[in-house]
DNA sequence: TTGACTAAAACGAACGTTCGATCTAGAGTG
DNA sequence: CACTCTAGATCGAACGTTCGTTTTAGTCAA
């Protein structure tokens, strides 16, 4: 018998080997994470990392893909669950808050990472569908007359820049306060900047 | 009679492969930018690199506290020349913004990189002496009445959040027109955040 | 058997760094 | 002027290590 005892329910290998690596990749970054420390922190051997993974790289971008996956499905549930631009937008300030108090490392690995130095051919995370929808609901609130006619990326940066820069000051250690204690505050300027 | 000509002036080498080294950092990040490429782009041997910096890590130290200083010097001008919270923080953008259009290296290296990956016990840039500048600036603007009450942090983002996300929307290549053309629509978004 | 897994070893490429040699410019000396 | 000495700048081959990846051999369960 070996020294541990080996009992897993399938799947759960992978989501050993992505929490460790999203652990790791946060603290000391991707090129200061070796494949062996992801194999000694997920407990998980080298060879099934090889296993489930091509590559170090593939790791990395499932990683991504989740994220930008649960992002999207998190805010279609704000677009059903919201009509105005006003509700949507703010909600989807309270659920980046949320995201960067319950799991400050899913937020730090998409907010703060860099990408592209690690997966070549990645769109920038702005771009990415996420923050595509974000744009789509600045651009409805325009149509519906509740944010003033500008452009687009004008007014998208201006209502979610301010929130956005408190959660990267945030994760910097720069509050004083709990970030969502701060966002009723944060609302009242981020929205006057562009409504009408 | 050596093969090349090797007249500088003084001072001039180590300029030489910090440019050469900004450029490579920019563009591919500072893991997949090694020593031999240094010397290559900047035309100097790997011995001379050693010969004036202590290891890789130095030539990046270096370069990111030209880039503080530098900032920090634009920041003294702007408190000189202008008087009102709103006409520096105006000021404050319209340099942020001239920097990325005329110097993207620059404006790439302060705000895009990861600075605390490949430089250990550094601050995040947003606790730096220009950040804080700015936000003196905002502590100064609610002192005087122009800016309305309310925690600095809140209103610092909310005021140069808007512009800062443009400024990397712009280095990711999502804006149709140059950058300094918004200059007015995105002042006016965010001064009205936070004016009284 | 097959598929998931382990532990350990091995591999080659790439990397950061070192080191002795060479070069250059200037100062000192006669 | 010529000659020597020195200090710093420059060079690039070579070194030792690390890392991503592969391989091997074997375990366990369905």
């Amino acid at each position: 018998m070996s020294h541990a005892t080996n009992k897993k329910s399938p799947g759960d290998t992978q989501t050993q080997i992505l929490s460790a690596t999203l652990s790791l990749f946060t603290q000391q970054g991707y090129f200061n994470t070796s494949v062996h420390d992801i194999a000694r922190e997920s407990q998980v051997s080298i060879g099934s990392i090889y296993h489930h993974f091509k590559d170090k790289e593939a790791v990395a971008r499932a990683l991504y893909n989740d994220m930008i996956d649960r992002m999207s499905s998190e805010l279609g549930n704000i677009k059903q669950h919201h009509k105005t631009a006003h509700d949507r937008c703010r909600a989807v300030i309270e659920l980046l808050f949320k995201i960067t108090e319950l799991e400050p490392e899913v937020m730090e690995f998409m907010l703060y990472s860099k990408h592209r130095e690690f997966l070549p051919n990645v769109r920038p995370v702005c771009s990415s569908q996420p923050f595509e929808i974000m744009r789509e609901f600045v651009q409805e609130g325009m149509n519906s007359g509740e944010i003033q006619k500008m452009d687009l990326m004008v007014a998208s940066t201006c209502l979610f820049g301010g929130a956005i820069r408190m959660i990267t000051s945030s994760m910097d250690g720069l509050l004083k306060r709990s970030l969502s204690s701060y966002i009723d505050e944060i609302w009242i300027c981020s929205w006057r900047a562009v409504a009408t």
